[in-house]
DNA sequence: ATGCAATTGCGAAGCATTTGCAAGAAGCGA
DNA sequence: TCGCTTCTTGCAAATGCTTCGCAATTGCAT
């Protein structure tokens, strides 16, 4: 009850309510620490619930999102993916051939962000960064260097 | 003649050719130096031509796309921005109120690059980096730092 | 100049995501 | 606990971006 106590006190927080829908999502996306598209966290929440419908996954993502909860990202530039916020900034890398995600930290972005920020004045708040290639098992496997994905 | 040599070059290398359309987008691309999306590329290409399509014009990025002449970003998470590939990589902050695109260079994230290749063996091939957060001129014009955007 | 394959324009289709609206809950206060 | 108000949900229709099918064009090698 202790991390569903503290989803509540931030849904309260703002004015909103904590309902078996958004309790579910938020379930599914921590027990399944993936990169999960709105599709799949759909299945997986129709599992316990098959009254839930797709609008209301998205409404929700979008929710837990603005309350810093969840990140989207568009890994593959294709349609977004999302995932409960852990600690510390972590980065990701895609396969372009086999589609698997890493996960990686990156110190050097903070400094990255730093030098930005001193030179253009500017103040960072989010950070992405999106390497692709292609994974130690495809390399061996194909060669993987051809033009022929996608 | 000579970029359009090039262009014409990088086409027939691949069975393709090069077409009024074809060299228009690429022309809108090179000079007006920014992050466009289909549809402004396809008005900026209208104006010099009024037959083309908006399907023409994802036909032709994708395919420019493809020979590495441009590039594709997923901004603000929204819809595509296209660009001219040029010298050396660079990275974007987009301010979350004005939506200003500041490109910069870092040459620390090649770095990273590296670090991840020899820690998990995979080969990077493309990296994008996005940062976000409030311009120095949306900080000083209101705080900037509520969360009152969108 | 001629022919064939690549390309275009058009409208329609396809996805992912969003929205309008009436019915259904959450949670405050009595 | 019971009501009431307001936030949420489900559904289906709508939207926005992007892609596709196909007949008509057009590049360009010969």
């Amino acid at each position: 009850m202790t991390q569903e106590g503290h989803l509540t006190k931030a849904l309260h927080a703002s004015g909103r309510r904590l309902t078996r829908q958004r309790r579910l999502v938020m379930e599914v996306l921590e027990e399944s620490r993936g990169h999960l598209d709105a599709e799949t966290i759909h299945d997986l929440v129709k599992a316990r619930d098959p009254r839930i419908s797709l609008a209301t996954v998205y409404r929700t993502l979008a929710v837990l999102k603005e309350m810093r909860l969840v990140e989207e990202h568009r890994l593959g530039e294709e349609h977004g993916h999302y995932e409960a916020v852990r600690e510390g900034p972590h980065y990701h890398f895609t396969c372009l051939s086999c589609g698997k995600v890493i996960e990686f930290d990156a110190p050097l972005v903070t400094q990255v962000e730093q030098e930005l920020s001193e030179r253009e004045g500017v103040r960072v708040i989010g950070a992405h960064l999106h390497l692709s290639g292609y994974c130690a098992q495809c390399q061996t496997e194909a060669g993987g260097q051809s033009d022929s994905e996608r």
